[in-house]
DNA sequence: ACACGGTGGTTAAACGATTAACCTCAGATC
DNA sequence: GATCTGAGGTTAATCGTTTAACCACCGTGT
């Protein structure tokens, strides 16, 4: 490989004068301008960036952490955050930790080996990082003590606790996913918040089933299904609600006609799906771009007090959700 | 940050017996090993990897360059892709071109600065890449000159084309996909020529259109789908036929009593959408493994003859096809 | 007594870029 | 003619690891 000092050679010029044009960061003659550049293309060189890293102490790159891409939720997150890390001059290290908490930390510590300048974190199993030198921002979920960047959950799930009392349910199934999960627990305690100020006689969790966020539903949720017992199923995110949704088809029952339901999250596959998934929506792109920005910032100012920013979400209604039907049994 | 030196000052021994414990490389007495270990611990040391990479000429990064993660075939691969990186002490440096050959190429130089080992690419737009100092292996579709690893496609659209005949259809509607992309041409030339083999009288091509590989069809294939000339939509993969699925059953068409859709790739929202999409299943963890076993062969050992890994395919059948429906005016 | 091999370390050069400090020389200024 | 200034360079130290080469010392065999 082709260093600078090989370029400096051909262009009959010293190293420094080569760094400095090639980086644009001094003026010089035009002849030697051209000379450089000329040499330069002509060993094909290229910048070896380690070395740059180990002088300057930056490695513009960023690490980013996740629980597990083949998650519909992430592939777009990625993207934007890839996008917007480019734009600003830097890589990405992924890290796809297969929901191990091991892989997780492991993770943190090889990321700092790697010197990246922060980290993006999709925090699942930890609760917080480990000690490692760089920033780190949370996205998805806040972090105490931590820069984050997420969606408004909380609002989210009193959404659709209100639009469930609009369409007149009263008996609700409800399948809040992992509660080993902070952002499930989360998302779980503002929806039964906002169902009790309702109050227990507008509306009430005729069951509850916790279950992973996994497409094959346990057994054990069927007979609730079959039973009548609730006319609206609400699932803590799309995959959980989709799971219900075929389940519900596969037992012979109509939705939204018999049974609702309603998701959160508002992943691709909820408008493939029929009925289409009424569901919440995360500003996914906005969530990475402020991630990527928000982590640069602290990069670039590391005091100060620690940032969160809480996007906005948005009821999506589409076809799976309607009003309570009026069971012949009933009053 | 805590360096070497530091970590040897604690311990009261030189850098090199540092670096030789920490890496496991020699054999000390257990009083140093453990004043090593014991430093290094309490500084938080993180060995740096810039500097190891600038001594050793060996990041152990490996890159990958890959279209638009949110093409939902992807995000299978790359997760696959990064465990088995990770399992063999390879980081993974992602780069999401979002569909344009600039980014692409700049992607190569990218990570050619940054002093990958070796690069997976998912070819796009550009043909070959540029001239680069490391190993490049290329996933999803050959390249020649270069170590590759595919599902056999061309099988697959054969599959495709014998399985229309077996259901009888005679008149086929066909949607290529973009015959830039060299992959969908292959598809398209391999399933023509299958077609062909059994005869212009067993079966022919009604419409051909030529069609982004999007969700959203263009407006012009929607006559074609209500004419009734063919009796299967043929897509070159599974977007394109999730895409004309919903077109048609939008337009009041029955899938698959009056027309029957399939598709290629199996992607995970092919189950998912009803009627289930009949496709060709590429075995895409597979892809992803043996692409960066076949890239770590390489940097092992650069020299020999360039490798071509073809992975065999399956036709997956589900509910989107069925067979030739007797049309109340034919014969 | 002496060479010899092992054990358990140390010394110091090297990787390739950046950058502060310095140098040289041609005009301009007084 | 002495001094200053700025343009256009160069010199050389430095970042943190790895690793080849070296060294000191101890026990052993002859």
């Amino acid at each position: 490989m082709a260093t600078l000092k090989d370029v400096a050679q051909l262009a009959r010029v010293s190293t420094a004068t080569v760094s400095n044009v090639l980086n644009g960061r001094k003026r010089f003659s035009a002849a030697v301008e051209e000379r450089v550049w000329a040499a330069a293309r002509e060993l094909g060189y290229y910048r070896n960036d380690s070395a740059r890293t180990l002088r300057t102490g930056q490695s513009r790159t960023l690490g980013l952490i996740l629980p597990d891409l083949q998650n519909p939720f992430f592939p777009a997150l990625v993207r934007n955050i890839e996008h917007r890390a480019r734009e600003g001059g830097y890589s990405l290290l992924l890290v796809d930790i297969d929901n191990e908490e091991e892989t997780e930390r492991e993770g943190f510590h090889l990321l700092a080996r790697k010197g990246v300048d922060g980290v993006i974190w999709v925090p699942h199993r930890l609760e917080r990082p480990p000690a490692v030198p760089y920033p780190v921002v949370a996205v998805d979920r806040p972090v105490p003590g931590l820069d984050s960047v997420f969606a408004d959950h909380e609002e989210g799930a009193r959404q659709l606790a209100r639009y469930a009392l609009q369409l007149n349910h009263r008996s609700i199934g409800f399948l809040p996913g992992p509660q080993s999960l902070v952002s499930a627990r989360r998302r779980r305690e503002a929806f039964l918040a906002e169902l009790q100020l309702a109050g227990e006689a507008r509306a009430r969790i005729a069951w509850e089933i916790e279950t992973p966020f996994d497409l094959q539903l346990p057994a054990a949720v069927i007979p609730r299904f079959t039973s009548g017992e609730a006319t609206l199923v609400v699932a803590a995110n799309d995959i959980v609600a989709i799971a219900a949704l075929e389940l519900l088809q596969a037992n012979g029952i109509q939705v939204p006609e018999e049974v609702s339901v309603l998701g959160f999250d508002d992943i691709p596959w909820a408008s493939l799906v029929r009925p289409r998934l009424t569901t919440v929506r995360q500003p996914i792109g906005e969530l990475g771009r402020v991630a990527v920005d928000t982590l640069v910032a602290r990069i670039d100012e590391p005091e100060g007090a620690t940032i969160e920013r809480v996007l906005g979400v948005e009821l999506v209604t589409r076809e799976s959700a309607g009003v309570r039907p009026v069971l012949e049994a009933a009053s």
